[in-house]
DNA sequence: CAACACCACGCAATCGTTTGTATTATCGAA
DNA sequence: TTCGATAATACAAACGATTGCGTGGTGTTG
């Protein structure tokens, strides 16, 4: 079994005391101790095999070397890239990561928040969609740090790595005016997610932005990020203005909505509409036909939130607010110049 | 800041000692203290907002009250759902999940192992793919219970949930002979990693079962389960035999290698060709046209291995080996009677 | 040669629990 | 009344590490 020596055992064998084991072995006051007893100790506890019980030594400094991470839905394949990206960093930092999983109402990631605060974790990752921070948080706050990904909070002062949905719209606009598109729709996400209202104020600014109509009447809300609103939003968008070549998607799967809505309309995606997707989840390029759509770099997103908490957690000082991480745009079949004769 | 109430707080809040208010507190010996002292304690507790202390109660007792999960590649949207499971049985008994990442080579999974005994998890759960188990994980398996998920090992000592790739195989396979198909080719995954050589296997045995050739020329093997592994095989499959008019593919991106090949040959899918997958991970029925698959309950797995590994810390005797979870068939568009003119 | 600085190390308290054992009080029975 | 049993609680030692402080020894300096 692991971890049956302990400090004293290194101890005796280096015939030390159990204090000077211990500072010998902590770096930052090995320094303390002689060179050559540090070398002693240090053989002695390479030889048994020795390992700190990370119990005993949180109980001690009252860190624990976890940090909690609230999902809000891990089977949601999107969360898969930030886990990895933070677990990459933490893990290598010797920090381990709690997983929880908010998916049971809105009070859930409270709950959760909370077990974890009980487990003195040294800081927390939140991915929970609301825009407003959550009482339990607030309070957790001055306990430990705390950093937000993939979403912000209107309450700026917490420091949250985002991806950059400003930009993101603007590549997948711009991509479409180059194309020659005049008449551009969008169909927005659910205006009280954070990602919904910007998204959809990004596409107004940019429209005009590249001199086209920015018209409040161009934009049609999905009742949620799936693909069934996303088709209802865009059948009502196509009907109200039947002469659109393209719609910019506030989602991915909101895309494929709008896939759906122009099949159902007899328009060839990728010719007679083109039509942009958001995030570029997994598997999106092997849709028929493949869907441009603008890539968020989720992996980098989980590793700079991961990293701003170490920072913070070894008490430097953070600036709060989003951080905007810049977006790309992977183009594939999904659009196309416009139709050249316009009936 | 939470938990800054000690339990010497409650005890001396109750006019007892500190160590009758432990034992008021915990059920298990509450008995052996007056009642009604015990409601002054808990009263007390209750008052003050008392939460002990995880790090000092696991150093006294040994257990942390956590589990270690080890996953091959969290940006693998299979692992949600398992992930998904296991957290929701876990969390609802007190119990913490750290979660390990083991997506940087082969020896990655055993350091991960190590570091989470380091830190005493009570138990560990592990879905990383090879079929030997590893001599980390023999040496762990005396000092935790472990529990496999989605994988057997052959080694069958060590409980394990997987899904019954036999009868999900014979869904495939029957499925299509009742669509009236004859020539059915396989296209298989890794032999080395267990759902490889397993559903390799329990194809040969339900095409005889079925009544059908049962050649290992109707195989082809994959060098790993992605799309492009799968086109090649498929390719190799499909020159070898003209003929075949339906493919079981031994993973869903197989599957949609599958569907890129029989393009590339200029076959319709769904009509000339029947392709169907196995695991139906999300999105699939999105694909063009939607894949016929076998689907593996995940959610159930990861639950039922959570549940597994509670029984095995409370020391219940759990026989070792696989437990076989049935798999449904999700009928789309992907499978169809085979062409009638046959020339 | 004395005084002092300082380096290396040991001592012991401490983090917040749990738990074996000792102590006190209470009661019934001889 | 006295003794033993029993119940209820207090005492104290762990668990394994960190850390302020005290102390012995060595070297330097006036």
């Amino acid at each position: 079994m692991p971890n049956r020596t302990t400090l004293k055992d290194v101890a005796r064998e280096a015939g030390v005391h159990i204090s000077t084991a211990s500072r010998a072995l902590n770096p930052s006051t090995a320094a303390i101790v002689n060179p050559e007893t540090v070398q002693r100790v240090t053989d002695a506890a390479k030889k048994l095999g020795y390992r700190p019980h990370p119990l005993a030594r949180g109980l001690r400094t009252n860190r624990t070397m976890s940090v909690g991470v609230i999902i809000p839905d891990v089977e949601n394949p999107l969360f898969g890239p930030i886990i990895a990206g933070i677990e990459s960093v933490l893990v290598e930092e010797g920090y381990s990561v709690l997983i929880g999983n908010a998916d049971r109402g809105p009070n859930h990631a409270d709950s959760l928040l909370e077990e974890m605060l009980e487990r003195h974790v040294d800081g927390l990752i939140l991915a929970t969609p609301s825009r407003e921070v959550s009482a339990a948080a607030k309070e957790a706050r001055d306990t430990v740090s705390i950093v937000l990904v993939n979403r912000s909070v209107d309450d700026q002062s917490i420091p949250a790595i985002v991806g950059d949905d400003h930009a993101g719209i603007g590549l997948a606009v711009r991509h479409l005016r180059e194309l020659g598109h005049t008449r551009i729709g969008h169909v927005a996400g659910p205006s009280w997610v954070s990602t919904g209202a910007g998204r959809r104020q990004a596409f107004l600014e940019w429209m005009s932005n590249v001199g086209l109509d920015s018209s409040e009447d161009l934009i049609e809300e999905a009742e949620w990020y799936q693909v069934e609103p996303g088709n209802t939003a865009a059948i009502n968008l196509l009907s109200r203005h039947p002469d659109l070549t393209a719609i910019v998607a506030a989602n991915d799967l909101l895309g494929l909505g709008c896939y759906r809505a122009a099949r159902s309309l007899g328009k060839v995606i990728g010719v007679e509409i083109s039509i942009t997707g958001y995030n570029d989840m997994p598997l999106l390029d092997l849709m028929q036909p493949p869907m441009t759509a603008v890539r968020v770099p989720y992996r980098k997103m989980g590793a700079d939130a991961a990293t701003t908490l170490l920072a913070m957690i070894s008490g430097e000082e953070v600036p709060g607010g989003p951080v905007h991480l810049a977006p790309t745009l992977a183009i594939r079949a999904s659009t196309a110049p416009p139709p050249s004769n316009q009936h």
